[in-house]
DNA sequence: CCTACACATCAAGATTTGTTGATAAGGGAG
DNA sequence: CTCCCTTATCAACAAATCTTGATGTGTAGG
């Protein structure tokens, strides 16, 4: 069961990295009211393009959001799945979810 | 109501941004059986000492560990809180939560 | 075709972040 | 007081990240 615990981190530490940034943020937070095409975004945030495009590429990779071409225009949407491994994680480590399991063991 | 969205959002940030290193998820994960001291993470994660001690001081900084003297070792905590916080962002910023409480604007 | 628009990618520079080894600070034991 | 143990902090370096401006790619319209 402990085997698993490593990859999870690592897809953990992708996913709130991506999250680590207010730009991002304000990303995720404009998507949570539905799809929105990139020069949305670049007016809502007034952000340089290419500086929107970086980090609507960092979420991608994340898996936080997917896009849609539709004509010239390119759409955003969050994945529901991503924000529900991030709060899985949260709850997850939550103090006294595994109260008894395993022993303390402390330094001699 | 949209007045606080900043400050939230740089908190949230700051707390995914001690969550964005493998290192201290995993800290985060032995913690979440209980407080341990600094030895003790030393040992099970391998690392050096100066190591260690920056990321628990990132974690702390964000709120997310408590930490507690007892004679010559420090136990650090996870903060019940901060785990909340960072389940609620992703709660609050799911799809369909502000179903039709905005209307599209696309760009022209 | 040619032009215009929406977006992605690249290169360069500035800033931030993480690692390592050395030193400091704080407390217990003798 | 002195030594040792535990932890924090510092300085220096390496690496990752973010920003900006320029260029590339795909698509629609005339």
């Amino acid at each position: 069961m402990s085997t698993t615990t490593v990859p999870v981190i690592g897809r953990a530490a992708r996913l709130f990295h991506a999250l680590s940034d207010e730009t991002r943020l304000e990303i995720v937070r404009l998507l949570s009211h539905g799809e929105r095409c990139v020069c949305e975004l670049q007016d809502v945030l007034d952000a340089a393009q290419s500086r929107l495009s970086f980090h609507l590429k960092t979420l991608k990779d994340a898996g936080l959001v997917s896009d849609r071409r539709e004509g010239r225009w390119v759409y955003y949407t969050l994945n529901r799945d991503a924000l529900d491994q991030v709060a899985e994680f949260a709850s997850e480590v939550k103090p006294g979810k595994h109260a008894g399991s395993c022993a303390r063991a402390c330094c001699s």
